[in-house]
DNA sequence: AGCACGCCGACT
DNA sequence: GTCGGCGTGCTC
């Protein structure tokens, strides 16, 4: 029986055979692209000054020794092995673009979300910074003062380029030809000769091709606060002096004047020479919040999906140099690289944004508390209606818990009431969206000088388009849902993939041409409003009419100002809007999202009318809320009816700790999706099997739920099935990837790991 | 992920 | 006998 090779080679050498020749500087390297491992490099001598855990590095890689770029994540000094190392081919970063804390929260992410570390590393490093966008390589010139000393004084130098050096010497940065020649007031004659006399020297540099944003001065003084206020910024100013970390949960109402404790909290952190991340809603990233935050503090820096590559790189850099005391942006601005962080403040912390849908799937509470642990400081969550997740651990004393139950200026929280929509019907006198009850306090509201707002969770005229004669649903063809009706467009639309069709006039299958359109969308509700309020402008926010950049604002500003009386749209008016004059909002179906295959559709249907409820009552005139739901006796209705979270809350809770579900359990989905069916199931069968093998062993406490057909079926073309595996996250991460490792999917079918699932359909 | 090596069918 | 098909496996 042969031996295998690597007993005959790979000894390890006996420690008398170590010397300090024997030795060796070894970087590893994890590659941008290429399997998902480390590699160990030799780091040769002439980059020993320059390779540093953080920066991007060249290396050669496999038989044809093709250039690769990888990140340097370790170095270690070790002795020379029997296998023969390749050298490092260059560096890429004239510095670290990851602090060592940085790094390891890159591989808690790889390691908590099953992914790839390369991944993660492409993820946090955004694409304007890698690549430098913005910037442009040039020749800089600098003084070489030895050359300068041996010149003497006075210095033999002609006027002119006397003049150049001195301008150069004042400049205390390095200049391109160009700029010092401006500066000197001369042309490039001087120049060329200081430099052929040695006396500058040129070197390549990197000069940005734009320039810096001012950044505003603070200009606003803090507000006063209520006891409330004054509560919960102690509790954080507390955790602040003590230099640990905590996790604090502010649960406040609408209105409670949460981002005024926010703002002051910062303002201690910064007191200190220390920066603060904010971290809110991609959709409540509004001039509006920005503003209230640069009024404040001036220099912020605001990280959002829209930047230029060239703008992101250069907050990015400002950032890194700790010239924005204060950062503001979503999800991703959990990676901001400011270099002595003090604080984090997540606001809206149940916002299902926070959780990104592609790969790293990470959600950004969850790194927020694995970031603010690593770094000791505290992490502020803020919400009316908290994640249950977050809730919970309030509860069970890992996160201090502040109340703010009360809304600022003493103001009452509107009073909310339902309107049942099955007695509605019932009376058949308004076949529309808006029932008899709701028209009159729209009259009332609008006649008071009020404005209102409309909640009505579905874009497009009609949800559904069936013949009445044979029952034939016009559905995509390409995923397993019912086409919208778009009137003004005159189509029906998938709302997942975007197809479209002519809106049909008779049934595509049968030919009967009095084909039903049904289903309420936003669209139909406006013409319903247009139709009851001649007079009254009103407006519809939907992502239809949001489309182009700064329609979002240009909205807002037309409500604010008055002009607009009635808004109207989907979930994005519910959320984060202050408007004093609303004293009505409407909900024109709660029930949208409550009976939805998903274990959180309560949690949702709660949030969402809680959080549209408290648009209105800002003002002096106050407001009031009116529900149309089918289902007034549901716990999340009346719980959002009371403004009553804990009862809701506790309602909910033994129903998912009964289930299993989160919070109570972990949860990981996996997604198997392919154009075959049968093929798509029979691999998602094995890997549901394999599943099952690798919990099988004792002690262990999780289980997998399918796999079985997801909520939607079918999705551009392909069919998608899932997995669920339930239980205690260290055995199912583990089980995971056992049962994924080195598993080969058949053609055509691919799988998704998605770890702390959001998104269930 | 790419790239070489490897072991079987149609060509000079 | 050789060119090349893409299956298998390795890359510091």
């Amino acid at each position: 029986m042969p031996v295998p090779q690597r007993q005959l080679f790979e000894t390890e050498p006996e420690p008398w055979e170590l010397d300090d020749q024997s030795r060796q500087l070894v970087a590893a390297v994890v590659l941008a692209e290429g399997p998902p491992r480390e590699f160990d490099y030799l780091v040769p001598d002439g980059l020993r000054a320059s390779v540093e855990p953080g920066r991007r590095v060249k290396a050669p890689f496999g038989p044809s020794n093709r250039p690769v770029v990888g990140y340097c994540v370790r170095l270690e000094d070790q002795p020379v092995g029997r296998r023969k190392l390749k050298p490092l081919s260059s560096v890429l970063d004239e510095r670290s673009l990851l602090r060592p804390a940085m790094l390891r929260l890159t591989r808690w992410i790889a390691e908590h979300y099953l992914c790839d570390w390369a991944a993660v590393l492409e993820a946090v490093l955004p694409a304007g910074v890698r690549i430098q966008a913005g910037t442009r390589l040039t020749t800089l010139l600098s003084v070489d003062e030895d050359a300068v000393q041996k010149l003497g004084t006075p210095p033999k130098l002609a006027a002119k380029q006397l003049d150049a050096l001195r301008a150069l010497a004042d400049a205390k940065r390095p200049m391109t030809p160009g700029e010092l020649a401006r500066a000197a007031r001369c042309g490039p004659g001087p120049i060329t000769s200081l430099r052929r006399k040695g006396l500058i020297r040129a070197h390549a540099g990197r000069v940005n091709t734009r320039l810096p944003e001012e950044m505003p001065a603070a200009c606003e003084k803090h507000l006063v606060m209520n006891p409330d206020q004054d509560r919960a910024l102690k509790t954080i100013v507390k955790a602040l002096d003590a230099r640990r970390h905590q996790t604090i949960l502010i649960h406040g109402v609408t209105g409670s004047g949460k981002t005024e404790v926010y703002i002051q909290a910062i303002q201690e952190v910064i007191r200190f020479g220390r920066q603060a991340i904010v971290l809110v809603p991609e959709i409540s990233l509004t001039p509006q919040t920005v503003d209230r935050f640069r009024r404040r503090f001036g220099a912020v820096a605001v990280l959002h999906s829209h930047l230029s590559d060239a703008e992101r790189h250069a907050s990015w850099q400002q950032i890194a140099e700790g010239a924005a005391p204060v950062v503001v942006g979503a999800r991703s601005a959990i990676f901001a690289p400011v270099p002595d962080l003090g604080l984090i403040v997540l606001d809206e912390e149940h916002e299902s944004s926070f959780k990104q849908d592609s790969v790293p799937r990470y959600h950004a509470r969850d790194v927020a508390v694995a970031r603010a642990e690593a770094e000791n400081i505290p992490l502020v969550l803020g919400s009316a209606t908290p994640s249950l997740e977050s809730w919970r651990r309030a509860k069970a004393g890992r996160y201090a818990l502040v109340e703010m139950p009360r809304r600022v200026m003493d103001r009452p929280l509107p009073t909310v009431g339902t309107i049942d929509l099955r007695v509605e019907r019932g009376r058949s006198l308004s076949s529309g969206a808006i029932s008899r009850q709701m028209l009159s306090a729209m009259r009332e509201s609008l006649e008071d000088g009020g404005q209102v707002i409309l909640l009505l969770n579905r874009r497009g005229f009609s949800t559904h388009i069936q013949c009445p004669a044979c029952g034939f649903v016009v559905r995509c063809p390409e995923c397993d849902i019912a086409l919208t009706h778009h009137r003004k467009e005159a189509i029906a639309l998938c709302h997942y993939c975007d197809y479209e069709v002519p809106a049909p006039t008779a049934c595509p299958t049968c030919g009967f041409t009095g084909i039903r359109y049904s289903g309420l969308g936003t669209q139909r509700l406006e013409a319903e409003v247009r139709a009851r309020f001649p007079d009254m402008l009103c407006l519809r926010m939907d992502t239809d009419t949001m489309q182009t950049p700064g329609s979002h604002q240009r909205a807002l500003a037309a409500f604010r100002s008055g002009k607009v009386r009635i808004l109207l749209g989907t979930q994005m008016i519910a959320k984060g809007l202050d408007f004093p004059n609303v004293t009505l909002v409407g909900v024109i179906n709660a029930d949208t999202a409550l009976h939805l295959p998903d274990f959180r559709a309560a949690e949702r249907t709660f949030q969402l009318v809680t959080q549209v409820a408290g648009r209105t009552g800002r003002g002096p005139k106050g407001g009031r809320v009116l529900v149309q739901t089918f289902s007034p006796d549901h716990p999340a209705i009346r719980a959002a009816v009371r403004h009553d979270y804990a009862a809701f809350a506790a309602g909910e809770l033994p129903i998912r700790e009964m289930l299993r579900y989160p919070p109570f359990a972990d949860m990981i989905r996996l997604v198997i999706r392919g154009r075959s069916e049968p093929i798509t199931a029979s691999f998602a069968n094995t890997i549901a099997e394999r599943l099952s093998a690798a919990l099988q062993q004792p002690g262990t406490d999780a289980r997998v739920l399918g796999p079985a057909p997801c909520p939607f079926a079918r999705l551009r073309g392909r069919y998608r099935f899932q997995i669920q595996v339930q239980g205690p996250d260290d055995q199912l991460r583990s089980a995971v990837a056992a049962a994924t490792a080195g598993l080969q999917p058949p053609d055509d079918v691919q799988w998704i790991v998605d770890v702390d699932p959001v998104e269930m359909l």
